[in-house]
DNA sequence: GATAGTAGAGAGTGCCGCTATCCATTCAGG
DNA sequence: CCTGAATGGATAGCGGCACTCTCTACTATC
């Protein structure tokens, strides 16, 4: 309970309706938003200034759907310290242009391309300079996973519950993924060494 | 300089060989630990404890490759104080059942099948209860994605290369997953309302 | 022998996510 | 109308974590 107070004062939870000076009402949508914020912190583990600037892009009124989403995105990648690897960034850059993308020209403007240009970076830093040959085949596999996705949001019937589909849908989702990949890993290397003798390697 | 210190204190770098009381000396070894300890805090996103649990899953010499990882997922895979879902549980274990895999009995014995059930939890908690739905496709799209990091684990060459792969397969390409999702976001949002007139929705 | 530099260990720091306390008000029960 | 419990609002405190600082003992170098 003294939790819900340390939200509402982060601004976090909208003020409940004062029906008297020291009573305040809170109804449905105020629990609904309450969920909403444990959600995004226990298993999105987003930090309370991000679980903020979420919020924010769900409750603006005014953009597109798209651009809501793009703010997520932005909102729930925050960028790390790590230095950018030169190679690294055109590594993404040459991605991008494989995949059409124009817009993304300059790396360091979106959070979502610096994390992804950071993690080459590491990679490469411990010896692993050939990661990127593993961004066509993780996008074709995401491409799957994003049809799902759309699909998932469409049967929501309100323009709100779509915002808030989406944003449950991208980070519930990484959770999800992150988990249902660790069962990928162990089915896929069951049926690639299925025939051989059961050496229990890999 | 002196967050090395630290590390060294806590046992997240092996102590150098001393050439003399005061004067130690590190290779080449060293760096890289320090450098894979760097990639899993910036990117992995780890705690300073599961890094000292991933370490001693990299260094310990006795068990098979199936094992380490499946010990490494359980170590970057914290349970979250979140109450399961019995719907939830049920999900998880017909999700588990429908793909054949029997070991996984308790949902509450693994941290990634618990942390699979917090997530659906949560979800429902929401309003989302169809969130089980999207754990087939997922896996679809998980399973290509299983097949190109099996692939680029097998370009390694030898067993510690192929154990420090599959970590940074996992937990880096966690992160690149992450970030390339949302570029399949935009395109298959593109294709599917490729032929309508652009009004920038979703 | 004076100086600079290092290993090692303990204490201190800053941030973050709560949590506890305080006070004025006010509502319920009698 | 009086009393006690409860609430809103605000301020201060706490505990954990990832460092960072400092202090001591020692030694290698000039």
């Amino acid at each position: 309970m003294p939790t819900i107070k340390y939200y509402l004062r982060e601004g976090l939870l909208p003020a409940g309706v004062l029906t008297s000076p020291n009573q305040a009402h809170y109804d449905d949508e105020h629990l609904r938003r309450l969920r909403l914020v444990r959600a995004l912190v226990d298993v999105g583990g987003l930090s309370i200034a991000s679980v903020r600037e979420v919020l924010e892009v769900i409750d603006t009124r005014e953009e597109s759907l798209h651009r809501k989403l793009g703010a997520v995105q932005e909102a729930i990648s925050q960028p790390s310290p790590v230095e950018l690897d030169p190679m690294a960034v055109k590594d993404v850059q040459a991605f991008f242009e494989r995949q059409g993308e124009t817009e993304c020209a300059d790396v360091t403007a979106s959070n979502v391309t610096h994390m992804l240009a950071a993690a080459l970076s590491v990679a490469r830093s411990i010896g692993h300079d050939h990661f990127q040959d593993l961004l066509d085949p993780y996008l074709e596999g995401l491409k799957l996973i994003a049809r799902a996705d759309l699909e998932y949001i469409a049967t929501r019937g309100s323009r709100d519950d779509v915002i808030e589909a989406m944003v449950v849908g991208t980070l519930i989702g990484d959770t999800v993924i992150k988990a249902v990949r660790r069962l990928a890993h162990a089915q896929v290397s069951r049926e690639v060494i299925g025939e051989q003798p059961p050496s229990d390697e890999v």
